[in-house]
DNA sequence: GTAAAACTGAAAATGATTATCAATTACAGT
DNA sequence: ACTGTAATTGATAATCATTTTCAGTTTTAC
């Protein structure tokens, strides 16, 4: 059976001797309950409207924890900020970015991901992730 | 016949009624003499050797000249630091990126970037560009 | 309950990049 | 060559996202 992204986070939490506290839970569950590829100040604007104590600092730290735990990751789509997607163990998508209305929409392909992996074995790499962006207009800009 | 990289700056600069200054002159020599992928600062501080006088606003300046010209292309590397790697019209190329020593292999692959393609038009979306990079261990490394 | 260690928010610090501005320079038209 | 205008420059200040610092607070193991 499939763990929670909460139990992960714990799991890890305490693996790591860090403490379980109020703000962490808050910032957690405004994470999960939220859209895909907030920015740290996005989601600490959401956060700061049910908590207005939470400092901003805590957010971002926080966010990091989660990366680190494996249940996000951060990614950057050359807008000067960082965003935080949620991540499910052993899942990978790659993303449409739409360079008009900041659409991003998220799709698998399981034929390139064979053929990043012929290329990187063919110059002795190892892979350990990859980053696939494809950027353009979307079919509603287009349009 | 190919046009050389210079040249399409100077055309590209004479068509927005840019001005031909020794800084740029500078820059662009050096830019084009030195390996792919280096950072702005990068290049600045080999600059400041041979040029002292030149100020780090300029080489930023220049270099988002140069990108838009088309003869660099902007890169990031989730180091934090924009790096600019030299263009070829037409040419495209992605990164293989070595976690450990920071090595960067660039390959081409024409089934990825048809496969992508579809992909787009799957989704109705207009490819601009595209990035992808594979991030893992290189050979060096490795062994 | 208590002490040690982690956590927090606010503010200051950082690092990369961009904007400002007065002085300089390039260049089209004379 | 001269001149006026507009682009360019370097230095500095400003900005923006993110990190660090720090004093006070909260968790948690004992």
């Amino acid at each position: 059976m499939k763990l929670s992204k909460k139990q992960i986070f714990q799991d890890f939490a305490s693996s790591k001797g860090l403490k379980s506290t109020k703000q962490r839970d808050t910032i957690l569950d405004c994470f999960l309950s939220c859209d895909q590829h907030l920015s740290t100040e996005e989601l600490y604007l959401k956060i700061k409207k049910n908590s207005p104590g939470i400092g901003f600092a805590t957010v971002y730290r926080t966010l990091k924890l989660f990366a680190e735990s494996g249940i996000a990751r951060e990614i950057q789509f050359g807008d000067g900020q960082t965003r935080y997607e949620h991540l499910q163990a052993g899942e990978h998508h790659d993303h449409l970015v739409c360079k008009r209305c900041g659409a991003i929409v998220e799709f698998e392909n399981e034929t390139i991901e064979k053929l990043q992996s012929e290329v990187a074995r063919d110059h002795g790499f190892t892979i350990i992730n990859h980053k696939l962006e494809l950027y353009g207009i979307c079919k509603n800009c287009n349009s």
